[in-house]
DNA sequence: CCAATTGTTATTTA
DNA sequence: ATAAATAACAATTG
């Protein structure tokens, strides 16, 4: 489910344990979610470890806690992140909950391609520092991505856009989002685009990842009630999956197909192969 | 039983 | 050697 705003979402919502002690950590050891780390240091150093602060960065989210104790959740494809009230009793695929006086941190994640991250250190951990600047930063230029598709040529825009070392949060659902608004077809070659399509196609990268944060993960403070509850119709976003469905901008069928190894959404009145 | 799933990584192919 | 395509991971749902 996540890209880079949900992630935000999520994120935003386990906020609600910012400056809070962690009274117990909770944790289905030897499960998949903890490939990436040691799963006693993580619950010997963050029992009675304070919630400092969160940020995300692509599809990555970052917990601090006092004590030099930095906590990586990713959330895969089908994980998401709770708050339950301390009396809450943990499910089958809870993999991973801070208990806190309050409220109890749930990360939930059935299919398990996400996973949990743990460093204790002065500095940032590599797994952290290491993720490609933000579609939203003054690094990504349309220089950067000409270069980035003259280096991935002979492959299908769909699939280039889904490279997180250049397109860090854009998953599935956003890239299809920004082809369609681009009206660029998913099956050009990365190389075949002109400039003019180039500039386009950055320019509808930061204009969906700027939408899709501000209605889904909330602007400021604010943090909307679901997922997803403040999507306009008039996104691809809510055609994408229907049988039968239709361009919100042409009124014409769209058409689902696998491109780049993703199920992939376009509308033809639109998005030409040219 | 078969196919599908908003992700990533290891392996294979070109 | 590099890049693209494919398989694999796990669980659930239609």
């Amino acid at each position: 489910m996540p890209e880079l705003a949900e992630v935000e979402f999520f994120r935003k919502r386990w906020s609600a344990g910012h400056a809070a002690k962690v009274l117990a950590a909770r944790l289905h050891e030897g499960k998949k979610v903890f490939r990436g780390c040691d799963p006693a240091a993580l619950k010997r150093r963050l029992t009675g470890a304070r919630l400092l602060d969160s940020e995300t960065a692509a599809k990555q989210m970052l917990f601090r806690f006092n004590g030099d104790n930095w906590l990586g959740i990713h959330l895969g494809m089908s994980g998401e992140l709770r708050v339950e009230s301390p009396a809450y009793a943990a499910t089958k695929h809870d993999h991973f909950i801070l208990v806190q006086q309050k409220r109890q941190l749930v990360f939930n994640d059935p299919r398990m391609f996400g996973g949990v991250l743990f460093h204790h250190g002065k500095t940032a951990p590599a797994w952290w520092t290491k993720i490609a600047p933000a579609i939203l930063s003054p690094a990504f230029t349309v220089e950067a991505v000409a270069a980035f598709l003259k280096r991935r040529a002979r492959a299908p825009i769909k699939a280039v856009l889904l490279m997180q070392e250049r397109f860090p949060g854009v998953g599935n659902w956003m890239a299809d989002e920004i082809l369609w608004r681009a009206a660029i077809h998913p099956k050009r070659l990365a190389g075949s685009l002109k400039l003019t399509e180039v500039r386009t196609l950055h320019r509808e990268c930061r204009r969906v990842c700027r939408l899709a944060l501000d209605t889904i993960a909330g602007k400021g403070r604010y943090l909307p009630p679901n997922l997803n509850a403040h999507i306009p119709r008039s996104w691809l976003f809510w055609h994408r999956w229907e049988d039968g469905g239709h361009c919100p901008r042409t009124k014409k069928p769209l058409v689902r197909e696998e491109v780049g190894g993703r199920t992939t959404c376009w509308s033809p009145a639109r998005q030409k192969l040219r």
